[in-house]
DNA sequence: AGAGAATTCAAACAAACGTTTAATTGAGTT
DNA sequence: AACTCAATTAAACGTTTGTTTGAATTCTCT
């Protein structure tokens, strides 16, 4: 039935289209995406088999299309918070992690749906073993990679060029990591270890972090 | 009808079984464990299509001999290094690390393969999204994660039991994310990185962790 | 209302997958 | 030499996968 199609007639995204990405986003968070199908998403989606590849020309592409749709947002944050932060004050290092890690936390508080689902899919995009997935990713990635190595070094000037590339990608792989795991702590622990908010997760990764940042093997 | 059974006679461990499963880890590490079919495994290891569902009764469990024979003993090894560690003495915390680290490094380093595809694979075992593996990685490791927590809070009395089981799950993604990306990280840092040794990875690893480890909210 | 583009639909496609089957080999035992 | 049984082989099995097709339907605009 045709009741959202007021505005932009050009612009025009399908409401289909839109319900696509929306459930495929959803299922690809709990299972990864090559084992969620066409036909189950399109299910999901109350939508025809064929509707994914005629709204997207294949599943490769709405892979691509749910990756960029997330990453990109975030990615565009992380500079913005960056370029607002004062190098010079102290607590500037927790500043630049914090730059890192909280437009994940932000972006999956904001999101509609539940959190674990967005931190999932988040993970997935961010330390995806899958050359395909890496390779949309870290199309984006080299700029933000640059600017966090220039804005830590700048912070921490014993720093050398490799280890501050080396920490960021400690930093990467300590958020995605957890973002994904952190729910099924309490029974890896065996219930020794009671369930943490999504908020108290990034307090902690953020002290760990920038702990792990300003450590000088020189002193 | 062949039956594939348990071995009876513990050390006959055929040739080809043995082939089956160095050519699986190897594939397995490369392109992960769906995405490599048995066509391929066994094409690789000069046996027949159906040597696999012989030998090991079906692909899953091949997957679960190619993993516990890894994750397994490294398991075991954290466990030897961290009770000889004198938690008493300055810098017990950094062998605590250590001792969680060092058994990857130590294996990577000792297998005939090249380092990367250990580590690769190690990485896969670790950090999977995959549930089918995480089960079988998981089941060792609530004795790890225990111990570990005991320990680190024996040596940083002011962490609380949550946050020292967080700082672990940190530790642990930071390792599983570097060890399987830190060969791209030339490309990603656009040559601004050097190429960097696993053992001058596993330097730094130790030296960020550790740091994150001893932080302090609280002071 | 009617022409034309956009979308949806059921059906079929070829390819790849893990698994199973039945026949065959080959060394060791009686 | 006949028998045994684990191991190997070629072939086929039934599913599932992403993709394509052409007709039917719905929407847009004059």
């Amino acid at each position: 039935m045709p009741i959202a199609q007021r505005e932009s007639i050009s612009a025009s995204v399908t409401a289909t289209k839109m319900r696509l990405l929306d459930v495929s986003g959803r299922l690809f968070a709990e299972s990864g995406f090559d084992s969620v199908s066409l036909r189950l998403i399109t299910e999901n989606a109350e939508a025809n088999l064929a509707a994914v590849n005629y709204h997207f020309g294949s599943k490769e592409e709405l892979i691509a299309a749910v990756v960029e749709k997330l990453v990109g947002p975030v990615n565009q944050r992380r500079l913005a918070l960056l370029r607002q932060i004062n190098l010079d004050v102290s607590g500037a290092c927790q500043s630049i992690v914090e730059a890192f890690i909280d437009p994940v936390i932000e972006a999956a508080s904001r999101g509609d749906e539940e959190d674990q689902k967005f931190c999932k899919l988040m993970s997935r995009c961010i330390a995806s073993r899958d050359e395909r997935i890496t390779s949309l990713v870290l199309r984006q990635f080299p700029e933000v990679l640059a600017k966090f190595v220039d804005a830590l070094r700048l912070v921490c000037p014993w720093i050398s060029s490799d280890v501050a590339h080396m920490r960021i990608m400690f930093m990467a792989g300590a958020m995605a990591h957890s973002l994904f795991h952190y729910d099924k702590l309490v029974i890896i622990s065996e219930g020794r270890c009671e369930i943490s908010s999504l908020d108290s997760l990034r307090d902690e990764l953020v002290q760990f972090i920038s702990a792990g940042m300003l450590a000088d093997t020189s002193k």
